[in-house]
DNA sequence: CACCGGACACAACCATCGGTTGTGAAAGTA
DNA sequence: TACTTTCACAACCGATGGTTGTGTCCGGTG
């Protein structure tokens, strides 16, 4: 049973005629699809006379069937449309650059139906599977572009500088800017990255590409005692990103250091399903494109980041 | 959206994979029905992996309503499924030989969902129209082969024998047996006959043929007034069909007087839509093809009958 | 009474669709 | 590594469903 041919004999019994002028098709077309639904069913709905048609019996109970089907359809329809259901985004942890931005986002577009969730995926492999059985709409996540499995989009929409972090005794706590080639020497300390992760590939990259020795291995035993270890030490620094919430580093008397020349940024990509028409989707993209902390100045990313 | 798609995607949620081997079409062929089914509707709906398929977060809000549309497909099939309501035949008048045969086939089909009705169309196109649009599903008329409007099916199922009926006092009455020429010069009397009906046309054919002399015309007072009327008089006589009902010749000592060499017979013709599927209908053309009392014997039909 | 116009069906034609078979890629398994 | 299972893609092709053109029926009209 074809949907269309109901469509076109609820309007004809409506209307009374084949001119189904809204129908956006001829009237020999609705003509043939009616005679098909009739041969279908094996009764005859209309009566056609030269004036015009009139609903049989038939017509008349199967009309508000048709028209039930109908509905089911529409309603069918609606509970997978796009936007029907709340976007659910992976900010990955609710620290960082990535949940900032959706939750600026997010503030400047109140009406946005938006989940934001951290999903723990172990890497962006991981992430992209998560993405595709549909458990989240996007994550943010940064994986090369070579390696975006088949069915999902990624874009690159987040840069996120890093800063070098230090205690009031390291000798670099009062300098006003650090290259990163400046680093070579210095121990950086950079807990709780597991080995497989994009995060290690980044920081492995960074390392390689300015002679420095990061230290990413080992347990995270938590933010606080990183700081505290950080604010006890004149050897040890870390790196995060500018726009991290550390609580507080200013109660440990940490210093931010932002790099230059170039800037070391963390290519934060967004992945999700190619073709995902979910409007706050398009919308979330759209704000990134043209209010994220992109920099014009000189940055470094890792050879394997596109652009 | 397509119903057989959606079938599809129910088959293929529940069994977890596109070997679709009940739905009749190929592993490929569910693959693109799903597909465009998905690309329709603007979400995915299953998660595809090299070992099956598993539906999608969209996937379980849509499988619930794709189920509903089917049911409601179902029900809307089944609500003019042919047998689903009785069979409206129109028996013309409850005294006649239609009638009868319809009550006989009904006692050897306890079963069958059939309502006789009379409709009082004034002529067999009128019939045939009430037909067309399903105010009955047959009728037994008597029309022309080349008068059945198109849609409409027309089956010669029923001869009814004419008989003379006459009073005690009328020449024949003793006769055992009459043939229609014999009754050249005797009056016959039919009343309640309206020009213009196919009844009309019969009794001028069979008068033509037979150089009779048949008054059709004049209001009909009632079967009584006319059995008195045949009762007290030595000249009157009428024609009845041999299976006719009338209350109760005996009571007035009329006589039935079988006509013979050839038998007029009068051709009832079931008028019913062309490829009506009704189970109730095909049985009872069956059943008149086989028992109706149509008589090997030599018989005259008008001109304008088939065969 | 002949003509006209509205409405539907049929015929011919054609693009699209939905099926098939054949093949390839991905991923789990022996 | 080789094999199996499963799904997607490509090529092909007949059926489907659309279009235009035309015919018929029938009621209204000059």
């Amino acid at each position: 049973m074809d949907v269309e041919a109901l469509r076109t004999f609820v309007a004809v019994a409506e209307t009374g005629q084949f001119q189904a002028d809204e129908l956006g098709i001829s009237q020999q077309a609705a003509s043939k699809r009616i005679a098909t639904l009739e041969r279908h069913i094996g009764v005859t709905l209309l009566v056609r006379t030269s004036r015009g048609s009139r609903v049989s019996l038939d017509g008349q109970v199967f009309l508000p069937h048709a028209k039930k089907v109908l509905a089911a359809v529409e309603q069918a329809e609606q509970a997978v449309r796009p936007g029907s259901r709340p976007l659910r985004v992976d900010v990955l942890n609710r620290r960082i650059a990535p949940a900032q931005a959706v939750y600026r986002f997010y503030r400047s577009h109140p009406g946005a139906d938006l989940d934001a969730v951290t999903l723990s995926q172990e890497n962006a492999a991981q992430a992209a599977r998560a993405v595709l059985e549909g458990t989240v709409d996007a994550s943010f996540r940064a994986l090369p572009a070579d390696q975006v499995p088949t069915g999902i989009s990624a874009e690159r929409l987040l840069d996120a500088p890093l800063e070098l972090l230090v205690g009031p005794g390291h000798p670099l706590a009062d300098a006003p800017r650090v290259g990163p080639a400046d680093l070579a020497g210095h121990r950086i300390w950079i807990p709780g990255i597991r080995p497989g992760t994009e995060w290690a590939a980044f920081y492995q990259a960074l390392s390689e590409a300015f002679g420095l020795s990061i230290d990413a291995l080992g347990p995270n035993f938590g933010d606080e005692a990183l700081m505290d270890a950080l604010a006890d030490s004149a050897a040890l620094a870390t790196l995060v990103g500018s726009g991290d919430r550390y609580l507080w580093p200013q109660n440990h008397d940490l210093r931010r250091i932002p790099l230059h020349d170039p800037t070391p940024v963390y290519p934060h990509t967004l992945l999700f399903r190619s073709g995902d028409q979910h409007p706050v989707l398009t919308a979330l993209r759209d704000h990134l494109r043209t209010t994220g902390p992109r920099t014009p100045r000189e940055v470094w990313t890792p050879g394997w980041v596109d652009r």
